[in-house]
DNA sequence: GGCATTCTATACCAAGTTAATAGACTTACT
DNA sequence: AGTAAGTCTATTAACTTGGTATAGAATGCC
C-alpha cells in the first residue's frame, strides 16, 4: 500500500493554498516552502485544476487558489483527482475482480480495505490539516496504543 | 493505494495451501487452479518460505504447506513478508516523514491510514478466507450502505 | 505596444519497479 | 539410476514514477 510522491505533493500544495486563501499563491512559493520540484508541482496543480479543485490565474499577479472552500475538500477528493480510485487491486477496482474457488472472499476483504481508507480519507478535509485539528474520529484512532509503532 | 499482483497471488496461494492442509500442495496445482504463472508463483512461495509462513518439500511427493495453522496467519503477515510495511509514503514509513509548516498534521493522517489498514488486515486470517466466513467486524463494514459502490 | 511574469500544454527522459521467464541445481522418493 | 518435485539466481520486457525541457498563451504594468 504505497502512497506516491504525487499524492503527497498534491496534498501539501492544497494545504498551502488553504493557508494562503483567499489570496492566490504562486507556484514557485509552494515549491520552495514545501521542497517540491517546481515543474513537477505545476503538472500536479494542473491536474488539480482539471479536477475542479484548484483555480489558476496567469500573469503578473497570478497564482493558484482553491476552487471551493477548504472545508469542502476531503483528502480522498484530492487523491482521486491525481491518482484515480482510492483502492485498486492489480489495476482494477476491488469489486470487479474475479476470484476462483475458495479465494473468493478475498474480494470482500478488498472492499473492506477500501471502506477503511474512506473512513479516514473522506473524514479529513484540507481545512482540518491547515487548522492543525483533525476530526475526533481520527484522533481516537491515533490515541489507541500501538498506533504509532511500526510492526 | 495500489495492491500489487504479487500480494494478490501470495494471498491466493496461501488460501490454497490452507484448503489443502494438512497435505502438501504442488506448486503446479496452485498455479493452474488460481491462474498464476508457475515460475512467478514459485518465486513468491520462496519468499513466503523465507518469511516463515510456508514450508516446502522437494522430491516426488513434494509440495508446499503452511508453516503454522491458518488461523494464526493474518493477511497483514503475508503482505509484510512479500512487500514490506503495510503502509508507506514515498518509500518511507509514515512516522518517519518530516513535513514542513502547516502540512505537518498530514503525518498523523498517514498514521491513521495505517491503523485503519491494520484494523482490517490484522483481523482477517487465512483460515477465515478458506472458510468463507469473515470476522464480524469486517462483515459490519461490508454491510454499511455504500461500501460496494465505487466513488 | 512592449515586456516581464506567471500559468498551460505537451513531450521527453532516466531510473526503478513489477510481472514474467529461463535454466541449472538439489533433494527425495521409487 | 531415474524422475518428479522444489531451489536459487539471473534475466528480460513492460510499465510506472519522478523529474525535466521547451514552446506557448494569458495578464497586467509601464
Amino acid at each position: 500500500m504505497h502512497v506516491t510522491a504525487r499524492v503527497d505533493y498534491a496534498l501539501r500544495a492544497m494545504v498551502e493554498l488553504a493557508v494562503g486563501a483567499p489570496q492566490l499563491v504562486k507556484g514557485a512559493r509552494i515549491a520552495t516552502s514545501q521542497s517540491i520540484p517546481l515543474k513537477l508541482l505545476e503538472n500536479i496543480l494542473l491536474d488539480l485544476k482539471y479536477g475542479g479543485l484548484v483555480r489558476a490565474q496567469r500573469g503578473f499577479e497570478g497564482g493558484y487558489g482553491l476552487a471551493k472552500p477548504a472545508a469542502e475538500i476531503t483528502l480522498a477528493d484530492v487523491i482521486r483527482v491525481v491518482e484515480g480510485p482510492l483502492a485498486n487491486v492489480r489495476g482494477e477496482r476491488p469489486e470487479t475482480i474475479g476470484y476462483k474457488g475458495k479465494a473468493e472472499p478475498l474480494r470482500d476483504v478488498w472492499i473492506a480495505v477500501r471502506a477503511a481508507l474512506r473512513n479516514v480519507l473522506e473524514a479529513v478535509t484540507i481545512a482540518d490539516i491547515a487548522a492543525g485539528e483533525l476530526p475526533s474520529t481520527i484522533k481516537r484512532m491515533l490515541a489507541k496504543p500501538g498506533a504509532w509503532l511500526p510492526h
